[in-house]
DNA sequence: AAAGATTGTTAAAAAATTGAACAAGTTTAT
DNA sequence: ATAAACTTGTTCAATTTTTTAACAATCTTT
């Protein structure tokens, strides 16, 4: 069990059901119960109503869950409703790539700083957000305070500057590079993104 | 428990091994016994000797583990050796950044072709791999036959495209989209990648 | 007011994961 | 050559986690 006495698991699935219960608004549907949202999920509804209880008492008997509420009470669970700076650190393809493709406002983050090494890139605007230098990191952490920052840098450099990062007080990464954060700092909060391990895993389940 | 009699965990383990031996390679050294290793990854001596020992007898008593043999043995275990042929559908900022940042060859893939339903992008080389229109799908997947595939593409587009490149043989899927492959064919071998999901947990994490 | 539906909750069952222990075999040092 | 020091593969037990089933309480609908 987690320091929040929620289990991992429970965490790991409530994303997924925050974009469901967004599909079903879309679709214009009022409410749902369990039992529905079970067959369209692929879980058991037992496992939905007990997931959610964790956090509270979102249903009523006999009606089951208004959509557009629970779907706001998983926001206010997951954070959402209170965005976090962040920074992205790298912006070669993938930082790039990030910095375009997500829609950060909408996962609980504002995006407000992306920083190089490379001098050619700076000044450079992505999604009205500019480019930095990264020698111009400690500077811009005091003054901005960043809580979380997206590392799309290689390895080699990541030690260095996950280092500088926690002691300017961010405290939470989405760490594409393959360093180990978490080992070095127990105290920080992180998720790993690992393309390559995710291909791995995929060719061990093609080849077995 | 796995169909191939291999837990989930194992094998989520599997690609970080891969990784820590080539790294002790790096560092010129040969042997490692599963104590040192375990004090480096953080683990237990023991979870390293069961892991391993759920594929096969790779270390010697009183010796350890050769570190460059135990590494290729991984190797063979996730496939690696024996890379399979990858498409990546959609080459928008997601799909070119794939394509740029991530070694397929060394990961159990070779990247053989890109598809875009734009038509100005048709053409364009990519690590040496040319972006072909996605109306050419089938007859490229009748002639080349691959094994998996990369969805760089909108939820909206994945279901067909998906329905699509499964009934041409396509055995796996490396999904960025936030379609449900699994739920409608479970069939296939997937693996999920969703940024949004990942920063919505991170958020989480940070809030609680 | 009765019938039907569905939640929150509890308790039990099942499954997965972990950790400790040790015989058997290797290596190293003397 | 011998003994001491290591370290593996493996077993077993303990723990933890996850899942499922069940039902009283309560709401909705007719």
């Amino acid at each position: 069990m987690n320091p929040s006495g929620i289990s991992n698991s429970v965490i790991k699935r409530l994303p997924r059901y925050y974009r469901f219960l967004g599909e079903l608004k879309k679709e214009g549907l009022a409410r749902i119960s369990s039992r529905e949202l079970s067959a369209r999920m692929q879980l058991t509804a037992s496992q939905i109503r007990q997931d959610l209880n964790c956090f509270g008492e979102f249903g009523q008997q006999g009606y089951g869950y208004n959509i557009e509420l629970l779907q706001d009470e998983i926001a206010k669970i997951l954070g959402l409703d209170k965005p976090q700076n962040a920074i992205i650190i790298g912006v070669g393809n993938l930082g790039r790539a990030i910095a375009h493709y997500i829609n950060f406002e909408a996962k609980g983050f504002h995006l407000i700083g992306m920083f190089d090494a490379k001098e050619s890139l700076v000044g450079q605007m992505v999604r009205n957000v500019p480019i930095r230098h990264i020698s111009t990191l400690d500077e811009f952490c005091r003054e901005n305070m960043p809580h979380a920052a997206i590392l799309c840098i290689p390895k080699e450099v990541s030690k260095e500057i996950c280092d500088q990062l926690i002691k300017l007080g961010v405290k939470g990464f989405l760490n594409f590079s393959h360093y180990d954060i978490a080992l070095d700092h127990p105290d920080v909060e992180v998720e790993n993104i690992h393309f390559g391990d995710s291909l791995m895993r995929l060719s061990y389940k093609l080849s077995n």
